[in-house]
DNA sequence: CGACACATGTTGACACTGAGTACATTGAAT
DNA sequence: ATTCAATGTACTCAGTGTCAACATGTGTCG
């Protein structure tokens, strides 16, 4: 509705939005260009016109997946300063919320390796956005002394593996919910398992 | 080698280890059920004897993942009685040292939500298996009161969290290689921030 | 011992779906 | 009027899953 300026619309963005759908409702693996033009109402090869074939498209696609989680965290990056403990939660739970909010999602931005066999542009710089706001959180903490003095890298690849794993764990309902109360506290509890692997402790 | 007293070898053997041969060069996800087929010499129908359909197979080759990855933490669960932090420690580096020494088999296992869809039976034991692995180790830490005093289950989690998301990354070469030294270092320094935040405080 | 059932595997189809390519066509802008 | 990007048409190739008909070892039962 926005740009119908065109031949046909901008089918580039219709393309990828449709696809979001379809991860959303399908999955990733499931995705087919043809399923796409279908819906579209255009011809089986037009997307080729637009991304050289489905793994483009899916690039692009977690590439912006990365965005959207970048800017999840982005509140928390703001806190950061003042407060890193804060923010440190804060972050965590934003990044576990917003991988339940779009689980399909989150898997295709993570769960593709093959990404990476071929060069996207793009995709690693969006990839780093998010991590980096890691990074910042755990800056602040260690230079205001409330983290331990360890090398950023390694305090930040701890915070990341832990909500990334406990992402992941949950997502793919690896997780016996029967013996676990409420994820809302799983997700507590755990963030707090990791916090205390990273304050400084007390003397 | 070892039966060929039979008909034409007994398959369903010979295609899981075939497809367990496609999985670690090519991926899971390019596994065609006819290229196990022709490797064996065999018609295409052949497979769908033993298997109901793909991802039939796939499942079983996750299955026996999981039992590969219990063996692996077997030694650590025999510490725990006796030294349940070198048991952590051990689980933990067998983990990850198990997730990258087989990364496609791991991202199979794993990376295959739609299994759970499908009910496939033995699966879930498996799967079982490993994660009881883990909390015998934190049984025995909190018991003799070296691990925290909280709910097994969430210290369980904590740890397998942070474990499965390191795997996970390094697995995806999420992880950029040039801010890390090493990847024996990396995995350390993470083992040794999970401890903190399941070891007793010190008073 | 012989006959028969049964599981395993073969052959040769078939319907369906998707990926990707070559070449033709449209239509909007210059 | 021409040009060029955007789209369409018509194809090839490969994989999944199914089916029916047939072949051959294996074991069982009379």
């Amino acid at each position: 509705m926005q740009k119908p300026t065109y031949h046909h619309g901008n089918l580039k963005a219709a393309l990828l939005s449709v696809a979001l759908d379809h991860v959303r409702q399908y999955g990733a693996d499931k995705i087919s260009l043809r399923a796409l033009a279908r819906d579209l109402g255009v011809s089986q090869t037009a997307p080729y016109r637009h991304f050289a074939d489905k793994d483009a498209l899916l690039a692009e696609l977690a590439a912006e997946g990365f965005n959207l989680l970048a800017q999840a965290l982005q509140p928390a990056t703001q806190t950061a300063q003042h407060d890193p403990v804060s923010a440190m939660e804060q972050a965590g739970a934003s990044y576990v919320k917003f991988a339940l909010t779009h689980p399909e999602h989150y898997r295709l931005m993570f769960g593709s390796a093959h990404f990476h066999d071929r060069c996207f542009p793009g995709l690693d710089r969006t990839t780093e956005q998010s991590y980096d706001a890691i990074l910042q959180i755990i800056e602040a903490g260690i230079s205001q002394g409330v983290f331990r003095a360890a090398a950023t890298e390694l305090l930040a690849l701890s915070a990341w593996s832990t909500v990334h794993g406990l992402a992941s764990l949950l997502i793919d309902e690896l997780i016996d919910q029967s013996r676990v109360e409420d994820n809302e506290q799983l997700i507590k509890a755990i963030a707090n398992t990791l916090m205390q692997g990273i304050l400084t402790p007390p003397t």
